[in-house]
DNA sequence: ATAAACATGTTAACAGTGTCAACATAGGAT
DNA sequence: ATCCTATGTTGACACTGTTAACATGTTTAT
C-alpha cells in the first residue's frame, strides 16, 4: 500500500480519456472525474495546476497514440512505399473519426498550447512520422519542397476528417453536391487518397 | 418607437458576433451578452430557446460572411479563373486566421448543425463558391471528380488555417521541422497554393 | 372602448461549474 | 519522537445556463 491512493494522478488522466471520448471535452466536468476515481472534487488540484493541464495530458496521449498508429502504418516492410503513405493516411482519417472527441480536443483551442511543451512535443512528433514516409516517397526533394509537401498533406486528411467528421454534410438529408461529395468520398477513402496523392 | 426594446434579438445576435470573436465562444456568456444590451439576463430566452441556439446564428452570419468574401474573390474579372481561384485560396485562409474565434465556432462540436438547418444551408452556401470556380477551371471534368476536387482542396484549405491557426507550431520556439515550415507557408502563402494547385 | 390574448421583459431561484483557502492526515527525514 | 511535506477533504465563492413566476407593454376581438 502506498500513498493515500496510490498513483490518483494516473487514474485522474485515465479516467478524464475516457470521459472526454465518451462525453466530449466541452461536457466534461473536473467533478465528475474526481467522482469516477472515487475522490473529493478538489482532490484533482494536488496533481494538476487547472482543468486545463489534465486536459493537456488527454490531449497529450491522443497525439502519442496517433503517432504510434502512424507508425504502425508504415512499418508494414510489406508494403511499399507509396502503399505505406496511404495507409496512413487512411490511419490518420480512421483515428480521427473513431476518436472524435479526442480528436477535438486535440485540435481545441480551449488548450493553449504553447503553455505544455510536452503536448507540443508529442503533436509534433505524430507530424514528423508523415515527414519521414514523404521524404522516403521523393528521393532527392529539397528541404523546401519537402516542408511543403508534408503541409499539405497534413493539412488535406486534418482538413478531410474535420468535414467527415460533420454529419450535418456527410449525412445531411439535404441533397446537395456537398453532402453526396461527403457519402462519396467516406464511402471509398482509399480511391480519394490516391487520387489526391496524384494531383 | 417600437417594442420594449426595438429589436433586442437583432442586436443580441450581433453583440453575440463581436463578442465571440473577442472572448472566443467557450469564453464567453449568455449573461455578458445580455449586459452589453443592456438588459436583464434572462432576456435572450424570449429570443433564443437555448445559447446554442444563439450561437448558430453567430455562426451563421461567419458562414454568410465566408460566402460573400469567397463571391467576391471569385468576382475579379479582371483574373483569369485560375487567379480567382488562387484569390479564393487565399482569401478563405485569410479569413480564418483573421476571424480565428468565430471560424472556430463555425467548425466547433458544441452546435450541432443537423439542428439549425439555416446554419447548414449557410455552410453549403460557402462550400458551393469553391464548387463554381472549380467547375469553371477543369471544364469537361466528370461530375465525381468535381466533387473530389472539390473536397481536395476544401479540406486543404480548412485543414491549412487549422495548422496555421496553432501559434504553438507556427510561432513555436521549438525549432522543428513543422514550425519551420508553418512558418515558410505562413510567409508566402500565395505561393504554397500555386504549388498546392499544381500537385 | 374595453377586455382578453399575447409578446416581451424582469426578478428570484436552481443545480452545476472551476477554483481557492483552511484544515486534516499519512509517510518520510531528522 | 518531532517536524516537514505530500496528499486528501470540507466549505465556500463567484460564475454559468436555465426555468418558473411575475410584470408590462402591444395587438386583437368583442
Amino acid at each position: 500500500m502506498k500513498y493515500h491512493h496510490g498513483n490518483l494522478k494516473e487514474e485522474l488522466i485515465s479516467s478524464a480519456c475516457i470521459v472526454c471520448e465518451a462525453d466530449g471535452h466541452d461536457r466534461m466536468s473536473l467533478r465528475s472525474i474526481a467522482k469516477e476515481a472515487k475522490v473529493s472534487q478538489t482532490a484533482p488540484y494536488r496533481h494538476f495546476k487547472t482543468k486545463e493541464s489534465l486536459l493537456a495530458e488527454v490531449s497529450t496521449r491522443g497525439f502519442t497514440e496517433l503517432k504510434e498508429i502512424l507508425q504502425n502504418a508504415n512499418a508494414k516492410t510489406t508494403l511499399s512505399t507509396r502503399d505505406r503513405f496511404l495507409e496512413m493516411g487512411q490511419a490518420y482519417i480512421e483515428f480521427g473519426l473513431s476518436k472524435r472527441n479526442t480528436y477535438d480536443l486535440m485540435h481545441s483551442p480551449v488548450i493553449d498550447k504553447t503553455q505544455f511543451p510536452e503536448l507540443l512535443n508529442s503533436a509534433v512528433g505524430a507530424f514528423e512520422e508523415l515527414v519521414c514516409v514523404l521524404a522516403e516517397l521523393n528521393p532527392g526533394i529539397s528541404a523546401k519542397d519537402l516542408d511543403i509537401k508534408c503541409i499539405h498533406y497534413w493539412a488535406l486528411v486534418h482538413g478531410l476528417v474535420g468535414l467527415l467528421r460533420n454529419d450535418s454534410l456527410a449525412e445531411s438529408e439535404i441533397d446537395t453536391k456537398a453532402g453526396n461529395a461527403m457519402g462519396l468520398v467516406k464511402s471509398d477513402l482509399r480511391s480519394f487518397l490516391i487520387s489526391a496523392l496524384e494531383f
